[in-house]
DNA sequence: CGCCGGACTTTCACTGAATGAAACCGAAGG
DNA sequence: CCTTCGGTTTCATTCAGTGAAAGTCCGGCG
């Protein structure tokens, strides 16, 4: 009896469920992948699955890199900026921000990744992805490339090795922590928000390093799986 | 005798080609487009149109803001943001670039839009879009929002009404400047980068204002050319 | 050299998923 | 009350999409 072997994933039902599903594919990935490779990861048998990438080819989704395997393409890339900054996210969050907010006592933000930086969505700032605590939770959910770990305090995790079993330790957890890697004197704390097991964000505290930091790991991932769940409910 | 109204453009032939034109369809539109005005815009019959777009809602490439109406959504901005710095456009560029570079004497770099920045991909630098030739044209072509026309220099546009001109001015000619309005001494020339009718990057040339600047116009159209033939050869 | 195995591609008969005209719903407004 | 206009649902039709199987093109190995 042969197991059922797609790769742990249900395969999807539509046609347009299975263009996505090779969209998914990418996140989390190596930057390139081979036509077999995104069969296996997608459950899709190798045809089918030539054809949607095909599609995607022709469209400019994907694009083929020099060795015939695949890459997201300059199309999405230009769909996805045009996507104004998701004020729909940002809307749904700011309730859960504010409790966090006062639950803690820290500046509470979510960010999203945006061309290898963390852009948060309360503040505007980018963060580099490497030396805080919401960068790292996206690294840690395969995005951004991580780039040269540059240099913020004396702090910084700058050895690609450390940072590494960082992301795995933080995958495990669901949490990510940055004690003055980024600024001295601030310690700050991020969980993922995700999205039907995608993360597209990162919910993030930032405190004095003097501040007390007892009750902020719970309030924090609450307020992930808050937003996580107001997400969900939009696709109704 | 009805006139054949398809909004200019063919309609899809496959289903994934349908679900690609309701995405394209919110490129250079308003942030957030209602079931008929996509319909409108695709050529789609309305009833199809709402299939691909509660296809999209569900796996979150788009999203229903309050008002029933929908934009563009987590998932796609998610996969955007985990395609590499376009590598592919880069390496493509690169020939190109050098050329242009060696015709006009100044720095050719080339620009996507990234979060209501123009991200360089050549120096890596984000610059402002309404203050820039590189902004304006990815503004031009329905990219990033206009947001606050922050003040560089005291050349810097900052009203929108003279923007939008401007703006209207630089789709019909294909071509934008800027005079000092980011950084004094600096002038700066930028043409579009279609990829079938899209425009998904913006060559530039900087110069000193004192160079001179005869040559640049074509040598940069020529560029532009060159790059977009070589994003849709990358299509076969 | 010849054989093998793996990645990719093409073919093709079958079928159910996608289609869109038409009917329906409900809110806005005259 | 009637009309209009977005949005949604239904349903018979059909054709686009499917995937097993066969073919092609390597590149490695005995």
């Amino acid at each position: 009896m042969k197991p059922k072997e797609n790769a742990g994933c249900e395969v999807a039902e539509s046609v347009a469920g299975r263009v996505f599903s090779v969209l998914d594919a990418f996140v989390g990935a190596p930057d390139t992948l081979r036509l077999t490779e995104i069969a296996r990861r997608t459950g899709l048998p190798v045809p089918t699955t030539l054809r949607m990438v095909r599609e995607l080819v022709a469209w400019g989704g994907l694009e083929r890199a020099a060795d015939g395997s695949y890459r997201l393409g300059t199309r999405i890339r230009a769909i996805g900026a045009a996507a104004p900054c998701p004020r729909g996210l940002l809307d749904l969050s700011l309730p859960a921000l504010r409790t966090l907010t006062s639950r803690t006592g820290g500046h509470a933000d979510i960010a999203v990744p945006s061309d290898g930086t963390a852009l948060c969505l309360v503040s505007g700032n980018r963060l580099p992805l490497h030396a805080t605590a919401a960068g790292k939770i996206l690294l840690a959910h395969g995005h951004g490339p991580l780039t040269a770990l540059q240099r913020h305090t004396r702090h910084t995790v700058t050895t690609p090795g450390t940072l590494a079993s960082q992301l795995s330790r933080i995958r495990e957890t669901g949490l990510a922590t940055a004690h003055e890697e980024y600024a001295l004197g601030e310690l700050s704390f991020a969980a993922p928000v995700l999205r039907s097991d995608l993360a597209v964000a990162a919910v993030f505290v930032t405190l004095p390093t003097s501040a007390p930091h007892t009750r902020v790991d719970s309030a924090l991932r609450e307020a992930a799986r808050t937003i996580g769940r107001g997400l969900d409910a939009a696709t109704r």
